[in-house]
RNA sequence: GACUUGGUAGCUCAGUUGGUAGAGCAUCUCCCUUUUAAGGAGAGGGUCCUGGGUUCGAGCCCCAGCCAAGUCACCA
């Protein structure tokens, strides 16, 4: 069946087969010589150099035998001046008229080759000699404009259509390509802070027989040779401390993980985080390396180890403020947590209004608490330490107070951007704590880890020499670096649901069309009588067929007749 | 998952108790040889998200659904 194509669309192929009857490929596989780009030919601009550059055609102001244009390559846009008897030296001006004026559209992709020079109003320029035609485009591109103000007119700013369609969002948008471009030197700088350090890069398993390393929902897959369920991972944590097991004093892995969970613009399905584990280290130790990596991050990203994200700026110079939670409650609540029974707390958070239940295990209670009254007031980047044991199953009990543990996270603007541990390494006590874990799991707690890996425990009873891990969302920091409020907007492709695709043919013009088959031609009144339609969905089928091309509604003296065609 | 808002031309958006679907840019035709969001004149272009219903008549009203954004909940 014929898709349905605008008249845009109609008219850009049709110059296809005009630029094919003129000899020309709008595809050509040949390579185009490009020796320059927007950037270096404004960078190194001298009259009368001669550049050979390639891009989009992204605008174009026409005047008779002469025209300006805008040409987009990888680094942004130059302006070129395609001038008649330039490029058309001898008597043909075929090549101006016709194949540049009226076969060529906004969004081709052409080859220029040129003289620079500069246009009575100042602005640096690139006079047409020859040109080609690299690849035609058969779609409009929306077509933002940025007025002398800096006001930016019909802005492709959807965000529907901007993520389902990111590759015109990136063309047409140059702020979102810079978003991406700033993730890549994030990544990039993390990469060399760590490589610089003598920390190996590794990788680990995607698909895990045993999902670990986090309380999450997994995504399920079967593995067809081995007939077994496979999950797709949802932290790498225990797949890294394998390898301090097996004698690498720091390994880190960039690694994609999977939540089969709600999505919101801070939630997507896939979303990558860093996690790094590094031998004979604690939690202090990772807290002065954690902050040091981020300061050397914002200034590779930005230039400056400041950040601003919405209302706020942030500074990530280092050193960051630092602050036990106990002492954190204590400050927004005035409440001391230390020494409380379980009830005590729990009485102390229903008089801040928090809402408890009796499931709420202390840990879980000190948690709301935080989250409710202490979490939102940490703009700047602050480390809060020392969590409840409850709350970490991997973590290794505080040296000076068994109910807490070595553990710390990182909150900017109110939200968690990184956690550390020193990492638990006593086998007994791992195993100890995975067992209640698949304890509460059995209970109905869904927050709890069902799965026991026994070989992470055989691992950890080998030895694993004290270690300090962290783990960074990625897609977080760079939200932050880049003042974006939502996750799709640094993610390249966020995960959306499927577009659905309209039927050919509905069931009604279906019946239609096959009725008309047995009578054609036949009176429009007659053909919707035999239909049996309402009024509005005979004209919805009428109209669908006519639009498809497959019948046609003739106007005669007689009346109005349809006939197949 | 709940609520709120939105979905109309390639893009950005109007659309009046419910009465022939509009504008700007883009497209097409003609004129224009140093301009820069928008030169001049003219023309074409629509699954008004989908499906029902009410009505003589629905872009608009009602019901159901789809998709998205936002808020909350859940989740970390």
């Amino acid at each position: 069946m014929s898709m349905q194509l605008s008249e845009q669309e109609v008219v850009r192929r049709e110059k296809l087969e005009k630029l094919r009857a003129l000899g020309i490929n709008p595809y050509p596989a040949d390579l185009y010589p490009v020796q320059d780009t927007s950037t270096s030919i404004k960078q190194r601009f001298e009259e009368g150099k001669k550049v050979v550059v390639a891009g989009r055609l992204m605008s174009r102001r026409i005047q008779g035998k002469a025209s300006f244009a805008e040409l987009q390559d990888s680094e942004g846009r130059v302006q070129v001046y395609f001038n008649r008897d330039e490029i058309c030296t001898g008597e043909d001006k075929t090549k101006y008229n016709d194949i540049y004026k009226k076969l060529l559209d906004i969004g081709d992709f052409i080859g220029v080759e040129g003289e620079l020079f500069t246009t009575q109003v100042g602005e640096k320029t690139i006079m047409v000699k020859d040109f080609s035609l690299l690849s035609k485009a058969l779609k409009p591109l929306p077509l933002p404009k940025v007025d002398a103000d800096g006001l930016i007119h019909d802005k492709f700013d959807d965000p529907e259509q901007r993520y389902r369609q990111r590759y015109a969002d990136l063309v047409v948008n140059p702020n979102v390509k810079d978003v991406f471009v700033k993730r890549t030197k994030l990544f990039n700088a993390m990469r060399q802070f760590f490589n610089d350090a003598g920390y190996f890069e590794v990788e680990t398993p995607i698909l895990q027989p045993i999902p670990g390393g986090a309380a999450a929902r997994p995504f399920i897959t079967h593995h067809n040779s081995l007939d077994i369920p496979l999950y797709m991972r949802i932290a790498n944590e225990l797949y890294l401390k394998r390898l301090i097991v097996g004698g690498f004093d720091g390994v880190y892995e960039f690694s994609k993980n999977f939540r089969n969970e709600g999505m919101d613009r801070t939630h997507n399905p896939e979303f990558t985080a860093m996690e790094i584990y590094v031998a004979y280290k604690d939690y202090n130790w990772m807290m002065d390396f954690c902050e040091k990596l981020l300061e050397h991050c914002a200034i590779a990203v930005n230039g400056t180890s400041k950040a601003t994200f919405g209302e706020h700026e942030i500074d990530f110079k280092a050193p960051y403020k630092r602050i036990t939670m106990a002492d954190s409650i204590k400050e927004f609540t005035g409440f001391d947590i230390t020494g409380k029974s379980e009830d005590e707390i729990r009485q102390a958070a229903v008089n801040m209004g928090i809402e408890v239940d009796d499931t709420m295990g202390k840990g879980k209670l000190i948690d709301e608490i935080f989250g409710e009254k202490c979490e939102g007031n940490y703009i700047q980047p602050t480390f809060i330490t020392d969590y409840p044991k409850e709350m970490s199953p991997l973590c290794k009990e505080h040296r000076d107070n068994p109910e807490l543990t070595e553990r710390f996270e990182l909150m900017v603007c109110g939200k968690e951007i990184a956690n550390a541990y020193s990492e638990l390494n006593d086998p007994i006590d791992q195993r100890e704590r995975f067992e209640h874990q698949l304890k509460l799991a059995d209970r109905g707690d869904d927050e709890a880890t069902q799965f026991i890996d026994y070989d992470f425990l055989r691992a950890l009873e080998y030895g694993m020499p004290p270690t300090s891990g962290m783990g960074i969302g990625m897609d977080r920091l760079i939200m932050f670096l880049t003042n974006n409020q939502s996750i799709q907007e640094v993610l390249f492709f966020p995960q959306m649901k499927p577009e659905k695709k309209a039927p050919e043919l509905t069931e009604e013009e279906k019946a239609v069309l096959s009725l008309l088959k047995a009578h054609t031609p036949i009176a429009l009144d007659q053909l919707k009588e035999l239909s049996g339609l309402s009024n509005k969905k005979w004209d919805k089928s009428i109209k669908g067929l006519t639009k498809n091309g497959l019948a046609k509604v003739n106007k005669t003296d007689a009346g109005l007749f349809v006939e197949i065609l």
